[in-house]
DNA sequence: TAAATTTTCGTGTACGTACACAAAAATAAA
DNA sequence: TTTATTTTTGTGTACGTACACGAAAATTTA
């Protein structure tokens, strides 16, 4: 509770002494705009290392008028999986932290089963002239139309979620989906004995999730196969998502087959745990993905055993941050940025951070 | 990279204006100094209200001489063991975020071998006059002295690494020992047939971390003992950490029990591993804790199957935030922040962050 | 009621930087 | 050399808040 004057840290005036000139003109040199004499810059710019100026964030952003608005493009967190919930935290919870900054940050919503939605909100970002964009390139046609946009109007964009390669974005924060189901596989090769069967269970409607699901698959197989386990590798898929859909879906296949363990390449797990506890199925192993309220559930009665989850609100997070620490602050951005992997058990869930 | 002026947000200006007085007035009712008539503090306040009004953090830093400065009293990074190494990180990384905002951070460091040191630097802290302290709390009785004397003083202080519970601290962060040792357990479960063998191992110097490793073997039995599970546990205490001391202990050990998995309760493990590669005991797995490199070159090797850790590094930076937002922000705080307890396998590791 | 005292309020300056504008110096053109 | 032009540099004001100081209003005292 001192009142002592604080950082007794050099700032302009004093650079601006000990060169001999104006803090116009150390500022000139400073932000380098042009008109200082080439020997005059240099002395300031001297004095500047050897001073080891630090500018005051506070001050600087005070003293700027500058504003910058980023647009956000994600899909809408519909009934049908909350997942998107989320990311949008973190986005919020990142906006807020640089509004002070000068920042705003003006979400826009599409819907992921319709994919003129996306390129209706699209349109609207590029007409209100954004400073930065983050989004989920959910649709590969439409989402190449936004970011071409962007490239001719010289507005950097971020990929949340998944990755677009070679179209130079600022930045990918997202999930390492093979790795993921590598690791997945791993955990499951510590409960599996020889010669027993794995069911792979991959449930989605939509058509624009399936090559996620099919990313950690391969990873998984991936995993089993480079260490010649020998345990079979069943799999199904199932285009509903209604628990009765699933549930006559699994009856038919843990009928034809004995399975030890069942992997479920999404969140939608708790649905496969409802159908293992309510049919009895006390002695299959289950693994899945995502810190949902209902899979945490099942985790804690331990019908699932493991899930997966990448810190989806950090996404959010990292993402908005991406275009912060490139465009207000000039720093360089990582230009791939794979989250976690984090395993979640009934032991560490209670002090997990989404 | 518009220009529009930043926010149109309200400021004291406004608030004068529409409460038909100056701002000064404004500004006694904000910081609620004396000086203000009833009726117009309630008038101002109202529109404070009606406005929402956020003070601009900038401007209130910029404007404000009071500075802050926080102690840390930590153990001093050893060639023994390296592990608050991280902690330091994660300390110095808050302080640079919030150097801006007055804050001075200014770092103690004692022997973990030498409780005196503990003390010297502990009166130091209180003789130069701190706004809070944060501190290992290694020694009890030391650390007792130290925080009656906070009390005294009225300096908040926030405990890391080690709680020590009822006595008024502002925060504890760290890990939940117990509970990572039952995680650990559960781990093991996974890996082990009914009857086999399980050898707990400590390896410890110093008599001060003997009751963080009790604590986790505490936890790890507790799993055991709920599920009932028929397995054996072995434990054996090792008093040096030397390679060669560790060497024989296990060599012995290992003739004398058919052991199939080693729980390591700390970040000694690599030395376990080394140990275990050299014997070419290939069938036992192993389990320790803490990202540090000797660990990861085992994991990578799959010597090591799973390490448990609690980001060290955010350890740090919490204690810091804690202090910063309670006393700079005057935001409330966790009064126990325990770390997620982090599960690193040779497939995550990669992107694991201390 | 006037003077003295206390309470309440308004004004001015500072924080460190950005930026517009004016002044001075250097250079080019006459 | 003088004038015109360009380059370089200095000055002033603003950002939103904190705080010291002094002015005004209200209250008490004489």
């Amino acid at each position: 509770m001192k009142k002592t004057t604080a950082t007794a840290l050099v700032g302009v005036k004093e650079i601006a002494r000990r060169a001999n000139v104006s803090i116009g003109t150390v500022d000139r040199v400073l932000n380098n705009r042009s008109g200082v004499a080439a020997k005059t810059r240099e002395r300031v710019l001297e004095i500047i290392k050897e001073l080891d100026y630090q500018p005051n964030m506070m001050a600087r952003r005070l003293a700027s008028r500058r504003s910058w608005q980023f647009a956000v493009l994600i899909p809408a967190a519909s009934t049908e999986t909350g997942y998107w919930n989320a990311p949008l935290q973190g986005i919020k919870q990142a906006a807020n932290e640089i509004r002070d900054f000068g920042v705003t940050v003006q979400v826009f919503f599409f819907d992921q089963n319709d994919k003129t939605t996306f390129t209706t909100e699209a349109n609207n970002i590029i007409k209100q002239g954004f400073d930065g964009v983050l989004f989920a390139p959910m649709f590969e046609e439409e989402s190449l139309k936004l970011l071409k946009k962007c490239h001719t109007a010289q507005i950097p964009y971020v990929f949340i979620n998944s990755d677009m390669e070679g179209q130079d974005r600022l930045s990918y924060i997202g999930p390492d989906l093979y790795q993921s189901g590598y690791l997945a596989a791993h955990l499951i090769n510590y409960m599996v004995q020889d010669q027993q069967q794995i069911l792979i269970v991959n449930i989605s409607k939509e058509m624009g999730h399936h090559h996620h699901l099919l990313k950690k698959e391969d990873g998984f197989r991936a995993y089993f196969r480079s260490n010649k386990r020998p345990v079979q590798l069943l799999k199904t898929d199932i285009r509903q998502t209604d628990y009765q859909s699933v549930k006559s879906k699994l009856t038919k296949t843990l009928k034809e087959n004995k399975v030890d363990v069942i992997f479920v390449t999404n969140s939608r797990v708790a649905t496969v745990a409802r159908f293992l506890e309510e049919a009895g199925h006390v002695n299959i192993r289950l693994m899945g993905y995502d810190f949902l309220a209902e899979n945490i559930e099942y985790l804690e009665k331990s019908v699932i055993d493991f899930l997966i989850c990448q810190k989806p609100q950090e996404q959010g997070h990292k993402g908005i941050m991406a275009l912060y620490n490139s465009l207000v602050l000039g720093l360089p951005v990582e230009e791939i940025q794979h989250m976690p992997i984090d395993i979640i058990t009934r032991e560490n869930y209670h002090n997990y951070r989404n």
